[in-house]
DNA sequence: CGTTCGATTGAGTTATCTCAATAGGCGTGG
DNA sequence: CCACGCCTATTGAGATAACTCAATCGAACG
C-alpha cells in the first residue's frame, strides 16, 4: 500500500460508512476509493467551492463541514438545493457533466477530498460494481431531491422545516455524527430560509412554534429532537426516500 | 441482426436522438440498446405504471406520450416530481434502487419499451462508455429536478410554470417533437398545478395573464409561443441545466 | 340532450412576506 | 475593561401572492 493512500484513508472512512448502509463494499473496493483521493484541503465558511458553469476535472468530497449547492436568481434571491454531511461525495456528477449548473458552498469551516476525474475513470472502468455504488449514490441524491420537490410544493412551511430538520437527523445517523437525541447543525435561520423556500422571519416562527410545541428546539447551531414521533408526522417525514436498506444481491 | 431486434428498434430512436445530443453514440451501442427492449406495451391515459415501494425488475422506456413521476401527502395533494417526454428512460433509476420511491403514472395512452434490468446488467458491463451515457442521463433528471426546487423555492407562480413550459419546449424539440412556435402539451390545468405547486384556480389565471401578455398560449393541450425572448426573460430561462452541448472528449 | 370534466371568473380568506424596530452575542480596537 | 459595530435572532404590524369556495360555461360523449 503506498503511503499517500495512508495518509488520505481517513477522508473515505464516512463516505465507505454511507456505502455498507445500502451494499456490501469489499475491502479491495474500499483501498481503491481511498487511493483515489489525491489530495485533503480545508476552506473556510462562505466560500465558493465549485462555480457554476466552470469546467471541473476532479470530485469534491466533503470530510468534514458542511456544503451546500445553491442557485441564486437574477434579483439576488438564493436557494439551497441540498445540504451535505461528511462522506457526501457533494459533485461526483462532474465526473461525467464536466460542469456543474450549480454553485457548491461551504457554510462552515470545511475539509474537502478531492478525486481527479481520472482516478474516477480508472476506478469506475476497474471496479464495475463499485461504479454502480457511486452511480447508486448519485441516484440517492436525485431522490433526495424529489422529496424537496414534494416539501417545497406541497407542505406547509411548519411541515417543510420539520422535515428537513428530520432528513439531516437521519443522514447525520447514517455517518455517525448524531445521538440518540439530536447534532449539531450549524447553519442560521437564513440558510435554513434559503434552503426551504421560505423567508428567515418565517422561519424564525415555525422554529418557535416547534419549539413551543415541544417537537424540537434547534437553537446556537444545535438540534434537539425532543418528540420525534410527533415531528415525524408533522413533517410527514418517512426515510424510504433515502434507501436505507441493503440492495438485493 | 436478431429479428426482435429489428420489431424494437424504433421504440429506442428518440432515446438515441437524445443521447447524441450529448455524446457520441456508436453504431454498435446503439443496437445494444435496442436489443435490451424486451417487449413494448401501451398503457391507457391516468394508468399507474410503477408504484412506490414494489421491486421491480425492469426499467421503463417512453416511446410515446406523457408520463409523470408523483407523490402524494396524506390529505391527497399531488405533487408531479419530473415530466416525461418520449425518449426519457423513465425509471432507468430502478436499475439501481430496485424499487421507486414515488409513483410512475401515465397522463396521455402511452407506449412504454420495457428493458429487463438483467439486460441493462449486461448492456452496462458490456458497454463501459454506454453505461457512462446511461448514468448521465440520470444525473440530467437529477440536474432538473434542482431546477425545479429553484422554481417551487423561489419563482413566482407566474414564472414557475412560464419556466415549465421553457423546459419542456426544449425539451420536445430535442426529440424532435415541437416546432418553432411551439408543441404539443397534452395536460390538464390541474396536471400543471401538480406540477408545479399550485392550484388549479391560480394556474389558470397564471395561464390567462401569459396569454394576455401575448407570450403564450395553452390551449386543448397545444403551447404555442408567441414570443421566446419575453417568455425566456418572465421565466428567467436559461437551459444550461439542460447540457445541450456535446461533453468533452 | 343530460352528464361529466375541464376551463373560467368572482369574492373573500389566509399563509407567507415585507418592512421595521429591538435585543443579544461576540470580536475588535481603544 | 469598555465601547462600538456587526451579525443573528426575535417580535410586531401591515401588505400581498396564492388559496378556497362557489358559480358559470363550454365542449366532449354516451
Amino acid at each position: 500500500m503506498k503511503s499517500d493512500t495512508l495518509i488520505h484513508a481517513d477522508a473515505t472512512d464516512r463516505l465507505v460508512r454511507k456505502l455498507r448502509v445500502r451494499d456490501l463494499l469489499s475491502d479491495e473496493e474500499e483501498r481503491a476509493l481511498a487511493a483515489s483521493v489525491s489530495e485533503v484541503r480545508t476552506f473556510g465558511p462562505g466560500e465558493t467551492l465549485v462555480r457554476a458553469g466552470v469546467a471541473v476535472s476532479e470530485c469534491n468530497l466533503l470530510v468534514e463541514g458542511m456544503v451546500c449547492r445553491y442557485k441564486d436568481l437574477a434579483d439576488g434571491q438564493r436557494q439551497i438545493l441540498e445540504l451535505h454531511v461528511p462522506g457526501d461525495f457533494v459533485d461526483l456528477h462532474s465526473f461525467l457533466l464536466k460542469r456543474l449548473e450549480h454553485n457548491i458552498g461551504s457554510l462552515t469551516p470545511v475539509r474537502i477530498a478531492f478525486v481527479p476525474h481520472e482516478a474516477m475513470k480508472r476506478v469506475t472502468e476497474e471496479h464495475p460494481h463499485l461504479a454502480r455504488m457511486l452511480w447508486f449514490s448519485t441516484l440517492l441524491d436525485a431522490a433526495i431531491h424529489r422529496e424537496w420537490i414534494l416539501s417545497m410544493g406541497r407542505r406547509t412551511a411548519l411541515a417543510r422545516i420539520a422535515h428537513i430538520l428530520c432528513e439531516l437527523f437521519v443522514r447525520m445517523q447514517v455517518v455517525g455524527l448524531a445521538t440518540e437525541r439530536g447534532y449539531s447543525l450549524p447553519l442560521t435561520q437564513a440558510d435554513l430560509a434559503d434552503a426551504t423556500g421560505l423567508t428567515p422571519v418565517h422561519v424564525n416562527r415555525m422554529l418557535k412554534k416547534l419549539r413551543d410545541d415541544d417537537l424540537l428546539t434547534f437553537r446556537g447551531g444545535d438540534v434537539v429532537v425532543h418528540d420525534w414521533e410527533r415531528l415525524r408526522r408533522t413533517a410527514e417525514f418517512s426515510p424510504a426516500y433515502l434507501f436505507l436498506e441493503r440492495r438485493p444481491r
